[in-house]
DNA sequence: ATCACAATACTTTTT
DNA sequence: GTATTGTGAT
């Protein structure tokens, strides 16, 4: 039949494979997405299956979205169509939850927390339990408590065998508490609580595995041990498993995923179909011997032969900069030229780096060039402030009992309701067994006691008025729709008076504003709880649009799953390439590597690496030294100058020793000296121990009898100078 | 209560 | 280089 007739006897296997256990081990480029979307369509013209019994989980919404709209294209759009359910284990988890909310400690109009929220009532944890904040840093305790979630380890089965896994289970404790009387579930929860829910009640696992009688995996190498479970819960003897994955590209070992599901599922299922697809469709063949070559260092795992009939192609090619802006310069010049010699369009080329802080130079460079491009990231959009702030009070609205939200907005923009209001106001609402929120909201002029003891006049009059809004606010999200709700928010707030301060920040302040009441307008019919689910679980790779003809900046992890004609990685480096975080754990090292093939992978004919000599780290410059990533490819497949000690390298290393007195030109001479005694009007006296000229100020380390050592700008400061016992000129 | 500036601490990757 | 917290002045 059709379907089959574009395939390969080894996808055309997969995807007519019988109903039962099926696992395809795919190299990169093999047309795994194919195999799913086709394996999806063939159930439902072939099998005569209801597309409502298909559960397919692929690892982003935008995955999910493009996978719907393949299988669409492959069905045809005709007959009475229903929708697939397709979507990401959390967006899927989010709505099985919200179905059976009665059995949550939660209401079933819960929230969301992402990391920053997250981070944010830990904060409050660590304070309630009187720890130092300073000692303990709370993203700490968030991460072994997002962990031991990911591998499905309750609170009372936390184990106490150090001080600080102690304090983990106190704050684990806590943290779930804080959690529920916010009315809110984290990312974690998400996943944990339904494999609860699945495990611990019967006939609602029944009644899902009745439901889906097939279920599709996609990414399954990049699933957690919660998510495993899950799967396996609701996969009953009768459905139709069928997951697709790559252990070679398993990149999120650090959030809780583990390729060895992929042994484990073999395990479980003993009676699992195998299927291999190792011909590869999107590289050249030196490419994929480059990958080859860097991924085979790797010990304990199946070797795969990648092969393409594409042919040879063209030879990586390696550069080296001087520093980052020359690296930026360079990308965007080779894009130029590949253009310029009609060898790929600049819609064709990406971007890579391991580090979101290094689109930063880039993207400088592309502006500067006057290039378009595409960055990918989310959190670009949605961590801004102004934007998050706007969301909390959705969220707010949605659900009164988040107090992460309602801290986070209840003075912005400011409406006297200071620290002490605040304090006043929590004290009261834990005597009065409410959440914050909802007493302000009961406030409607009359004040408790416990408000009104501790607190003048002006305060009160201040929280009354928040609460008024807040119940109009309520009263409209029900009557109208939701882009009527956040005008009237934005009105009753004056948010954009507050934001725009006539500063070009404010400006682009509230056109991110703007631009998030425009994605809610496509919410309109949704309404506030699905976008509000929408804003929690956008993934990175969900801001990449598809229409522009602009380069696309991204990193190696959003990277996954996509192809492009030519990929450029940069800053090779020893220390980012692999990350120096991963040095002393060899499963980390091992991920970086695959992390490294998985950059690779993704193109199609060209590959072009580059390092730079210098890279600015900390706001330092720092020498870097080349990959040694690098020296695995072997030489033959390369073209350009050599790393390591090639002419380059030795012109770096004279710059980094080279002794240079003269100041640039332009630059003020340095006042302090190493040596000075100073004085400044609070520390009072100290010591000079070293002074940097800077743009346009001097940065002085000083030794103060007072306060030990301190760095200071010396304009700011008002430094007098006591006696210049100085030697001679300092520099660092 | 609010602002402005200064010091501090932290940056791998993200659903 | 950035986000957040801390401090002193108004």
């Amino acid at each position: 039949m059709d379907l089959l007739k574009s395939l390969n006897p080894q996808q055309r296997q997969a995807v007519s494979a019988p109903s039962g256990q099926v696992l395809v081990l795919a190299g990169p480029g093999s047309g795994k997405t194919r195999v799913l979307t086709h394996r999806i369509a063939f159930l439902v013209a072939e099998r005569g299956v209801p597309p409502r019994g298909i559960m397919a989980v692929t690892f982003t919404n935008k995955a999910a979205r493009e996978m719907g709209q393949r299988v669409r294209g492959l069905l045809g759009n005709t007959g009475d169509w229903r929708p697939i359910s397709l979507g990401t284990f959390h967006a899927l988890a989010a709505r099985l939850l919200r179905a059976e909310a009665e059995h949550l400690p939660v209401g079933r109009d819960f929230v969301i927390f992402d990391e920053s929220d997250q981070q944010a009532l830990m904060r409050q944890v660590v304070k309630d339990l009187q720890l130092d904040p300073k000692q303990h840093p709370p993203n700490r305790f968030r991460r072994a408590i997002s962990s031991a979630k990911n591998e499905l380890v309750e609170v009372e089965d936390y184990p106490s065998t150090s001080y600080f896994d102690e304090l983990v289970r106190r704050t684990y404790a806590r943290y779930q508490q804080f959690l529920v009387a916010n009315n809110a579930l984290d990312f974690d929860d998400l996943l944990f609580w339904l494999v609860r829910l699945l495990r611990e009640h019967p006939p609602i696992r029944q009644k899902y595995r009745e439901r889906f009688r097939h279920i599709l995996v996609d990414e399954f190498q990049d699933t957690n041990s919660a998510q495993y479970n899950m799967l396996r819960l609701l996969a009953g003897e009768e459905t139709d498993l069928f997951v697709v994955g790559d252990p070679d590209q398993s990149i999120y070992r650090w959030r809780g995923a583990d390729y060895r599901n992929v042994q484990r599922f073999q395990r479980d299922y003993p009676e699992a179909q195998v299927i291999l697809l190792e011909e590869n469709y999107r590289s050249t063949q030196r490419i994929l011997d480059a990958a080859m070559a860097v991924i085979d260092r790797l010990p304990g795992r199946r070797r795969k032969a990648l092969f393409t009939r594409r042919g040879a192609g063209h030879p990586l090619l390696l550069h080296e900069a001087y520093d980052e802006a020359d690296e930026a310069e360079f990308v965007v010049q080779t894009i130029r030229r590949l253009a310029r010699e009609g060898q790929a369009s600049p819609g064709q080329v990406a971007v890579m780096y391991r580090t979101n802080a290094q689109s930063r130079a880039l993207e400088e460079a592309f502006l500067r060039a006057n290039m378009p491009y595409r960055l990918v990231g989310a959190q670009r959009f949605y961590g801004r402030r102004e934007v998050k702030d706007l969301i909390a009070y959705l969220r707010l609205v949605h659900n009164p009992r988040d107090q992460v939200s309602l801290l986070r907005i209840l003075n912005v923009p400011p409406r006297g309701i200071g620290a002490k209001t605040v304090e006043a106001l929590l004290n009261a609402a834990s005597t009065l067994h409410l959440s914050a929120g909802e007493l302000v909201l009961a406030l409607q002029g009359g004040m408790p006691a416990e408000l009104n003891g501790p607190l003048g006049r002006r305060a009160l009059r201040a929280l009354d008025a928040f609460g008024r809004q807040l119940n109009a606010w309520r009263e409209a999200a029900r009557s109208q729709p939701l882009v009527a709700l956040i005008d009237r928010i934005l009105a009753d707030t004056g948010l954009r008076a507050y934001l725009e301060d006539g500063t070009e920040e404010g400006q682009e302040r509230w056109a991110n504003v703007l631009e998030l009441r425009r994605v809610a307008e496509e919410f309109s019919e949704l309404g506030l709880e699905t976008f509000l689910e929408h804003v929690a679980l956008i993934s990175d790779q969900d801001t990449l649009s598809d229409q522009q003809e602009a380069p696309t900046l991204l990193t190696l992890h959003a990277a996954k799953g996509l192809e492009f004609q030519v990929v450029i990685i940069t800053g090779l480096d020893d220390g980012l390439l692999p990350h120096q975080r991963s040095f002393d754990d060899p499963e980390a090292m091992a991920e970086e590597r695959r992390l490294f093939y998985v950059g690779l992978t993704r193109a199609m004919d060209r590959i072009i690496l580059v390092r730079c000599f210098r890279r600015r780290l900390f706001g330092r410059d720092e020498p870097a030294t080349p990959s040694r990533f690098l020296h695995d490819l072997p030489s033959a497949l390369l073209e350009g100058e050599l790393l390591s000690l090639g002419a380059g390298q030795a012109r770096a290393m004279d710059t980094l020793t080279r002794w240079d007195a003269t100041p640039a030109s332009g630059a003020p001479a340095a006042r302090f000296r190493a040596g000075m005694r100073v004085l400044h009007r609070k520390f009072g006296e100290g010591i000079v121990m070293e002074s940097r000229v800077e743009q346009d100020d001097e940065e002085v380390t000083i030794a103060f009898q007072s306060v030990g050592l301190k760095r200071l700008a010396a304009s700011m400061a008002g430094l007098e100078i006591l006696d210049d016992h100085a030697g001679g000129p300092t520099e660092s």
